[in-house]
Order: structure tokens, then sequence, then C-alpha cells
DNA sequence: AATGAATGAGTCTTCATTCAT
DNA sequence: AATGAATGAAGACTCATTCAT
């Protein structure tokens, strides 16, 4: 169908090298935010410049200031969607209603290699959260959310006092280890990775429980 | 005597604070690091340059160069310091064999001041782990030599499998928690700071313990 | 009738405020200018773009390239009319043939609320005129074309040498003054407005006489 | 004497190029303010940018932003010496007393072949007065100062209302007649340049003796 | 040891203008 | 006739770093 459809609208004409000429604002956007995905990814925030970023998604530097105000904007926009696709999958796990066990297990093997995926993209991310303070309203916004669905998730009827900074601790635990991992700290410390990969699950699974 | 030397060597004067214009090399690097950790720690290492950090101690950008390879090297050269204050205290605290739950406390309360204090040089540090190699190379060999010592303390007897991955997921944890208090993020996530101090304290001790 | 068209043309549909998405060239053209007018006006040449200007007309960029070679085409299109407007009031009011005096104070209030009116359009001028060869023969043109006709008021009989360099003596000071009170020179200078407007219409009165 | 003082100080190790390496801040911002009239003078303030300016004094881009806001920091500096000579001699002129006649006629001549020197920089002065407040100010100040001076001149005792008004209507009417008369567009217009001068030196010669 | 004027290389950003529809 | 997404070319500005003294 989708071929079908192609073929019906041959509207968006290709340039020779076979980029779209004209796609829509929100194609354009897409775009855009996976190049600079890849792009942020590989170098680094300060590695690449918005150009490179343009060039990468096949525009031009000025397409890239109508659709972003900033280099800046477009990696909170591509980090958003990392989140998003992070949490997605976590509320599907929980959703599917797994033992905690198995949850646990399926989730901490899915977010590392999620981590790992993009491991340059969040570096990214959290190399500006110290710094710049839109980043990390931005940053602790994701968090927010996150620490509220949990929140809501548990139910009214069993909430404790230090649930909130419970679950804070295990997010901030979590995700640090993963990170280490990720990113060759753990392997260069000289850690044994299944090791690690136990103690995530452990966390997790007890968390779950509770 | 001073009246004499300045006499003889009138191009030598003071600087407008007293501080000698020609110090020793050590002493000169001293200045720069201590002025760098504090201007650093204020404006991080984006929103400040090179140039800056001479002038902050004292000195002449050229000075800078004669004492430091580049704005990098001296970023390690203030954190190297920060992590040997840490650490120097946590070997006292340690050696000073208070219960566990009485060390943890100090321990906790040290180490979150700590991070407070220069909450922007860390920050500082951490922006630039992901980016850069080197900046990585340096920042896990300071966390090896932790985890060695942490080995060391435990004795080769009660060694365990695991425990390195213990550690390390301790200090991971801890770390992250104390930047999360530090920075502000806690607090802009409605986290109550003494529920957090606790959890912290409870990790360590039952650690400690172990 | 609009319905109807409405059916059976639906990709000409009106804007959103009710004008026609297809005019007469004309039509577009006029709208152009007025639009133009007015934005260089309030934001000046340099503090607008073609874009701007299309989008206050109501058109896209595209269409103002249509119909004007560039920005610049349109700033001259704009100030003839400007300068258009000025001169038949000023033959206008000679054709009224009232007393020097009188002729003379009625002018200069016009050409003061004139200038006032749209002394950023005017400023626009010429700020270029000094720099673009264009601009200037545009604008010398204009006066050229005033020096003229005022030659040609005088008739050829009272012609004297000397004529033409008072001529254009009177409309250079006219006008320098003019600007300086049309766009807070004059204000700023702690000049009294009354004075001026007065000297203005006596060196009008006395070349009316002659 | 200068030539000894050379030889005795041959401070100023040159470059290849002859450029001195290394100047005074005076001396650089004097060879970047005499370049920039120059460059300006030729190529108007938007035929050009900083990096043109700095490297016609023989320097870099960065070395420009050492010492200067930015280019139209620079276009001021430039015209307040512009100005600067004029009234200078203006008030030489003066002070050496002639009969009206005689000063007039000089201080025509000069103030012409100064404003055909440098009509490419006060045009791009003038091109700015009208786009941007700073210029703005700064234009007005200086024609403050020389309405100022002009009343200081006369004397309390002669002061009379409308003085002020008439001295400001004689600038305007001067120097926009010598900027028709340099910038070609008298000779555009077909005037008689000797009559224009005449003109110019009746009015000033008038104003001289009141 | 210290200086500080000077810089090259580079990034961000804008704008007049075009082209396929 | 009108569109609007897209662009190339260019300019303002910065910063880590060096060199002659």
């Amino acid at each position: 169908m989708t071929t079908t459809a192609a073929a019906a609208r041959p509207r968006l004409a290709r340039a020779a090298d076979g980029r779209p000429r004209r796609g829509t604002p929100e194609g354009t956007r897409e775009r855009l935010i996976a190049a600079a995905a890849e792009v942020l990814n590989r170098d680094g925030y300060f590695g690449t410049d918005s150009n490179a970023i343009a060039r990468a998604a096949g525009y031009s530097p000025a397409t890239f200031y109508k659709h972003f105000e900033d280099k800046r904007a477009i990696l909170l926009a591509a980090y958003e969607r990392w989140v998003g696709a992070e949490w997605r999958h976590i509320g599907d796990t929980l959703r599917a209603a797994q033992a905690p066990r198995e949850g646990a297990r399926e989730l901490t093997t899915w977010v590392l290699a999620h981590h790992r995926r993009w491991r340059g993209l969040r570096a990214s991310l959290l190399g500006l959260v110290g710094a710049d303070p839109v980043v990390r309203a931005f940053y602790v916004a994701q968090r927010r959310r996150q620490l509220d669905w949990l929140a809501e998730l548990r139910g009214a009827r069993h909430a404790a006092p230090g649930d909130r900074e419970r679950d804070a601790f295990l997010l901030f635990s979590f995700e640090r280890v993963c990170d280490a991992m990720a990113n060759g700290e753990a392997e260069a410390l000289g850690l044994d990775m299944t090791q690690l990969e136990s103690l995530l699950e452990e966390r997790l699974a007890t968390a779950w429980r509770a």
C-alpha cells in the first residue's frame, strides 16, 4: 500500500542526490532530528555544528534554522525521542505484567542496549546538563514525568513517605550504571559486565515487587 | 632585603596585590590551579577561557601555557585535587574506625557538602567525560584507584567474586545522588533532601558492614 | 456565485482576509508596494527582508520576485510614490495661486507632516543613496524632474543665470531641515520647532516671490 | 630626532610584511581607525566587513575585536576624527579673524575639499543615521557640540531668540549642499559648481557678520 | 619566569533569491 | 498567478594558542 501511494503521488521530486527537494515541514524536521541523533551520537555536541547536522540530513545550513532555534534545540528534540522510546518500552514491559524477575531481566537488557546504541547522544546531553540551565530544566522535566508516572503506577493506596525518593534513587543508580556500562567506563575499570548486569536486575526486581 | 632586591631588579616589581611577579614554578602552578578551580566552578568549562583563568590567577595568557598544556589539563589538575581531598577525608574517617552508622552519617554529610561547594567544577569535568577520551581516561583512572583501595581495605582474605562490582555500583549510585542533590536536580524534582540523605547513609552503612 | 467559483476552482480559494489569491498583476504590485512602504517605514531597509515584505502584503516570497527585481526595486517604487505625492501637492498648492506667505505656510505644514509620517521610508532611501549608485541615480532623477519643473514654472522669460542653483539650494536646505524635524534630530538638539518652521516658511516665501 | 629615537629603540620588530608585530594598543587602534577610514570611504559601510578592515590595517580579524566592539564602533571613531578635523579647521579660521568674505571663501573651499576627500566615509555615516539609534545619538551629539560652540562664539550679550535655530539651519543647509557637491549629485543635476560655491560663501559670510 | 599583543581557524547565523509544483 | 520549502554565500564574532621581548 505504501508502494501504491508512492507510485500514485510522485510529488516529492528528488534532487540529483536523491534528497527530496520539497518535503513537508514535518518530514524535514524528522529528517533533521534523525540526522542530528546520529551525528551527535557519533561526534558529540561539541564535535559538530549545526551546518554539519543540516548537511547530514541532506539540507543546507539555512534550512536547519528554519526548523530549530539552534544546535541545543535539536539536541533536546533528539534526546526527547530517546527518552520517549525508553519509557514507551518500559511501559510496554510493565503492562505485559510478567514476573518481576523476568520483567527486570528483559528491561535491563533492553535499556542497556539502548544506552549502548546511543551512548554518544546521551553523553552530549549529560555534558550540557551541568552547564546549560535550559538543558537542565528540560532534563529535569523528563525525569519528573518519569517519577510522576511511577507514583501513578504504584497507585494512591500503597503510597508511603519516601517512595518518590526511593524511585529517584533507583533511577539515578540504574541510569548511572547503565551509562558506565555503555560508555566503556565499566570495562576500563575491569568490571565484570555480567555481574553488573545482575546487580541491575536485582535492584530492579526488588523495586518491582514493592 | 626585599627593597634591595626590588631596587636591583626594578622589572620584577610586585603586582598590585603584593604577590611576587616571579615566583617558583610550583607556586605559580598552585595559584593557577586554585584560580582555575574557582573560575571553572563558577563559570563552567565552556563558560570561561584559558585567558580568563590566567587573569584570575594574576598572570598573563602566555604564563598559563608555560605551566599547562591547555585548558583541559588545568581542569584535570583541579579535579584531581578535588578527588584527592574527598578520598583523603574518606580515608581519615575510615581510619577513625567509628561505628558504621556514625561513620556513614559523617561521611555522607561531608561528601554532600563537598559536592555542593564544587558542583560547578564537577559539572565541568562530567561534561567532558562523555566527549573527551583523555578526560574519560583520567576520570576512569581516579575511579580505579578508588576501587583498588577499597579492595585493599577489605583485605585479601574476605574477597568474594562480585565485590568489585558491588563497590563500583555503590560508588556510581552514591556519587550520582550526591550530584543530583548538589546541583539542584533533586530539589527541582520535589524530592525530600532529608529522605535522600538517609538513603545515602543507609547504603553506605550497609556496605561498611560488609 | 462566489460559492460556485470556489467549488469549481477550490485551489484558488481566498486568503483568510478575503483578498483574492489571484489578482491582476497590477493589484498585486500595488499591494506589495503599499506593504513595503509601511514595513520599510517601520523597520528600515536593513531591518526587514524581502520575505517579510511579501508576507506583510499577504504573498509568498516567490511572488515578490515575480513583481520586483529585488528589495531595492520595491524601495524605489515606494519612494517614487512618496515623491509623487509630495510634488502633486506642491503643484496643487501653487496652482491654487495663494499669496506667497499663505502658500508657503500651507506647504511647509504639509511637507513637514509628510516627512514625519514617512520618516522611516525616507531614511531607508537616504541610507542607500550614498552607497548604491542605482539608488543615487534614481534619487537624482527625481530631483532633476523637480528642478526642471521649477524652471518651467518660472517661465523662459524670467530665467536668470544661477536660478537653477538657487532652486537646488532651496530644495536641499528645505528637505534637510524637514528631515531633521521629522526624525527627531531637531528635538534632540533642543531646537524650537516653531522657530524652525518659521525659517522654513520664510525661505519658501522669499523664493516664491522671485 | 625621530630617526635617532627609532634607531635607539628598534623595539617594534616587524613581521615579514613590514607590519609591526607588537605595537602599543594606541598605535594599533590608530592604524585600525586610519585603515577603516580609507576602506569605509572607498567601499562603504555595507560594502566591507570588519575582517577586511582589520586586514587593511595589517591585522587579523580577532585583533579588530580587541579594540572595537563592532564595525559600527570603528565607523563612529573614524567619523569623530573627520568631524574633529573639520571643526578644528573652522576654529583656526575664525580665530585668524579675517574679513567675513575672505574667511567664508577659505572655509567653503576647505570644507568642500574635506567633504570630497571623504565623501564615502560621510555617506557611510549618514546611511546609518536613519536606521541606527546609536549612530543617530552620536551624530546628534557632535552637532550639539557645534551649536553650543557657535553660541559661545557669539557671546552671551548678543544672544537673541532664534539664534540657535538659525545656526542649525545654516549648518544643515551648508552640509547638505557640500554633500551634494561632493558626492556627484550636483554634477548629475547639471548644476554649476561655481555658482553653488558662491551661494555657500554668501550664506556663510552673511551669518559671519551677524 | 613572565608578558600581552596578536592571531588562524572556525562556528553560528542571516538573507536575498530560486525552483518545482 | 502564486506558492513556500529550500538554499549558497557571506559576515560577525570567539577562543585557544604563540611569539618576540
